[in-house]
DNA sequence: TATGAATGAGAATTCATTCAT
DNA sequence: TATGAATGAATTCTCATTCAT
């Protein structure tokens, strides 16, 4: 019987190989970039060295594909939630929730983006600062629809949604970091949607 | 200005450890913890390599002499700023001119503590931790005090503090980033301090 | 031709097996052994990995049986050219013809007795001494059947024969490198044998 | 006392470098490129392996370095001897010589030339060729000018000086296999001397 | 027979740190 | 004080080889 592929072996390779990921997204969570060695991934993952390089090129690589896999599922939660409403309210109400619910469902996925910072992967640098800037962009896109509807002060939106984006992540890591993150959830989203409105100047009665 | 030893004297005998601190700062700065060797440190300086290990034990623990330090000096500019004014704006205004006076005459300073993120040397987790808690803190007396004077609306005050954390942050990192920083200076300050307003509701006319 | 499994049956059985003999000379021949792996010779033959030890111990067992194979190969045919002449020119022009056959015919045959050389397999240094040991005897054979019949000149026939063998060795070489070695061929076949006779002092009217 | 350097320093260290080198050859030449590592190396030169990248930057460098000062000396030792005379023989006997005096105080010297063949430092090749090259232009001038001088016969002295190149290479590394290699010496250089006459068509009278 | 996922020993290289001078 | 040669633990990555299917 030589050997069936792309029968049940296909399906667990696939499984393995989505196991060594979660691993490593766990490891460079935790330790960072540097930190984090290829031998604590693959005990992590409870397999050999060898193993490692037949799933990944290299650590880096993996590392990259990881963080830009991760921001683009983050940037998707966040970007749907904005795109999916039409009040300014009900997008940051939806966005936030989003990020929560991904920061509570899946905090290793955040904690990669926040631990993918400077003097990570070498390679990293531009792949963050396109992550950021699209997130920026898509609040700014949202902040630029409501300043036309005129249901928010006049305002330099791209400065806005830097700062939405930097208060958010940290309200979040924060948040994810408080031994009582279960309990403070709703309390953290309602502040943080009170918080987007008055900071970007929502005007409560267009009358 | 951060690390100059003490205070006066033995300005001689600190002259090169002086240096090399500064170039320390430098290359951590630009390069992050680990992808900065302290062959890069020294060569930066212009000593030997064992001069490193004459004025410093070792690399980690200059490394978290230096963010301790650098943090104490921002962190003491922005205090100084909230503490010696008494309206919130300009509290608001005082605390933001200062970050960005500081983000442009000492840009390594401000680099330094952003590099010193998650994954840096493995024992800076909490002194940065401490560090933006002491940030956080202050402003939080800022806003509080405002909400005691009714100059605010009421509002979870630490939530706030978080976000303005996180919001100066990461547009300071934006404008050090762009390309035409010096000319947008005053704007972004501008721009700050009324998203600072806006963010902390800040009531115009508490008649 | 060399590595055809003993003869005539098993031809369905053995095809695999020749393929991957027939890779793996390729293979060795332009890499050298330490640089051709295991994978490089499965993926020329098309087969999988496991199937190469299926048929084979390990690589190292296979080079030099491939370089016995190979050089008993050449070693017969240049023998044979040697035995099957009785006047010196005639075994010098069969012999050279049969080694430079063998060289277009078979390029991979000869490039592989020349990166067989030192610091290849481990364990080859002793067959390939064994391999030229034959080679040299070939020639010194014929030498002294010559010298006996008077020939040639007086002469240590031992090392005229290591000569004739690392001079042609050299020859071909060169001319397997070059562009336009099929047109060259006729002549290089020629200089050959001129220069051999000259060089085992071929007395040209023995009246 | 500041550490004075390039005094004694200086000297020690080249020294070092000196050894290590010499250690290498040493390596190299009974190993091969590959089979040697590293480890190897700085444990015959009796350092530690930070020493070796201290001093190298790298193995596959030192082999190329190794070999190209290695190929530069014995290239010099022949083209003297060879421009240094004015008759073929003379220039044959001297050249033949010079190479078998390497040979002898040098032992490793010529093993490694003999070792940096095919499948080696991947780097190599070119290297290689181009020593091999010089060689046999070197020969082949001797031979132009002879043949001008009608001192030899017509022929393609390409391929004589290739074939001389070869020739030599083949008998001396017999030579030095030989357990008795230094009784046979003077026997060998005349062999080699007139070996080479017959094989260039010497004329010897040439009324 | 045939496959290819899995293994792990071993090689090259880096870099923080030490120490004789 | 200052130097820089020397060290070796630790890391990444390769590749021959095994084995369950």
């Amino acid at each position: 019987m030589p050997y069936r592929s792309t029968d049940k072996t296909r399906q667990k390779k696939d499984a393995k190989r989505t196991a060594m990921m979660q691993a490593a997204v766990r490891v460079f969570a935790q330790k960072g970039y540097h930190a984090a060695t290829v031998r604590d991934i693959v005990s992590e993952a409870d397999v050999a060295i060898g193993t490692f390089y037949f799933y990944f090129p290299d650590k880096e690589t993996l590392f990259n594909h990881l963080f830009e896999e991760t921001a683009a599922f983050l940037l998707q939660a966040i970007d749907q939630a904005l795109i999916s409403r039409s009040s300014f309210p009900a997008q940051l109400e939806a966005a936030v929730q989003a990020y929560v619910n991904v920061a509570f469902y899946e905090p290793a996925v955040v904690q990669l983006l926040l631990v993918g910072g400077m003097g990570s992967a070498p390679s990293l640098s531009e792949r963050r600062a396109e992550y950021r800037e699209k997130l920026i962009r898509a609040w700014q896109r949202a902040l630029n629809a409501a300043l036309e509807r005129q249901q928010i002060e006049p305002q330099n939106t791209r400065r806005t949604a830097e700062a939405l984006v930097g208060a958010l992540d940290e309200i979040i890591f924060h948040l994810l970091s408080s031994p009582q993150a279960e309990q403070e959830r709703t309390a953290a989203v309602r502040d943080m949607v009170q918080l987007g409105l008055r900071a970007a100047g929502y005007l409560y009665a267009p009358s």
